[in-house]
DNA sequence: ATAGATTTGCAACTTAGTTGCAAATCTGAT
DNA sequence: ATCAGATTTGCAACTAAGTTGCAAATCTAT
């Protein structure tokens, strides 16, 4: 996709979410969308173009983006939080996590879900879950 | 348990993965056994009896327990690591991890088990998955 | 174009985790 | 029980990740 359609893409995610339009939000929706894996704040800012953000910002920025649901937090073993888009996700399931322990790329493998867990002890109401899965990529296998 | 069995059990632990019987690394396996839900450094230090180690030496003391595979580190959505025994899990699969949106509680849920997931994407080898639950505990529900 | 609301950048700060090195502890052999 | 060699511990100093407050800049609807 062209640099604008994505622009426009991120607009609309934007506004159907009422939030403003800033230069900050598009640029980081669309690095986002080019990578289509967990970015960290640090990658995020060496995506995206010209005009830098401070590392404040972009916190700031995905933060917002997470409190209305276009970004989830993936959890990784790196130390650093890593975010992405929240597409290819159910209401209550994200699609999983992967990372390959030899080479430590992070695809997202599309197209899995697991069948939610249900929990044996009375009371607990589960809500969304989450998977992670490690292993060995193409490349390393 | 009473603290002098635990000890024991902690022993046969150290002593089955080769590891040296120091006194921290029996202290830290103590709380965690006792604490049955992840722990942070922080609350491992304040957990851990009159002797208080410092927060190198327990990292560190996670680090020999987490190669030989007596530790797994959980994920949660907090910032610090959260590190746990390693029981209850299969060669290829944790328990589920929960975390409480309401008041933040994270036990851990045994007896559930997912099944493996399977990759539609040729190449990949998929050797572990760990699973976090999110919803509601049985006092916030 | 403007007012009011929201976001951004900067500087300073906190928290989490790491490194190097000398002193202390642990193990197995005597 | 003691000793030598190997491993672990504590300290101090450091790096990396994330946060806060506030004034200046940007954004939206009018």
């Amino acid at each position: 996709m062209t640099k604008s359609n994505l622009e426009i893409k991120a607009r609309g995610m934007l506004k159907a979410a009422k939030l403003y339009c800033t230069h900050g939000r598009i640029d980081i929706l669309i690095v986002l969308m080019r990578a289509g894996k967990p970015l960290s704040q640090d990658q995020i800012a060496s995506f995206s173009g010209e005009k830098r953000f401070d590392k404040v910002t972009i916190y700031r920025t995905l933060e917002s983006l997470l409190d209305v649901g276009l970004v989830h937090k993936a959890f990784m073993d790196k130390r650093a939080w890593h975010f992405e888009l929240a597409d290819n996700c159910t209401e209550h399931q994200c699609h999983p996590h992967f990372t390959c322990i030899s080479c430590g790329s992070t695809p997202c493998l599309m197209g899995i879900s697991l069948p939610m867990a249900k929990s044996p002890h009375k009371g607990f109401v589960i809500q969304r879950q989450q998977v992670r899965l490690e292993g060995l990529c193409p490349a390393c296998a």
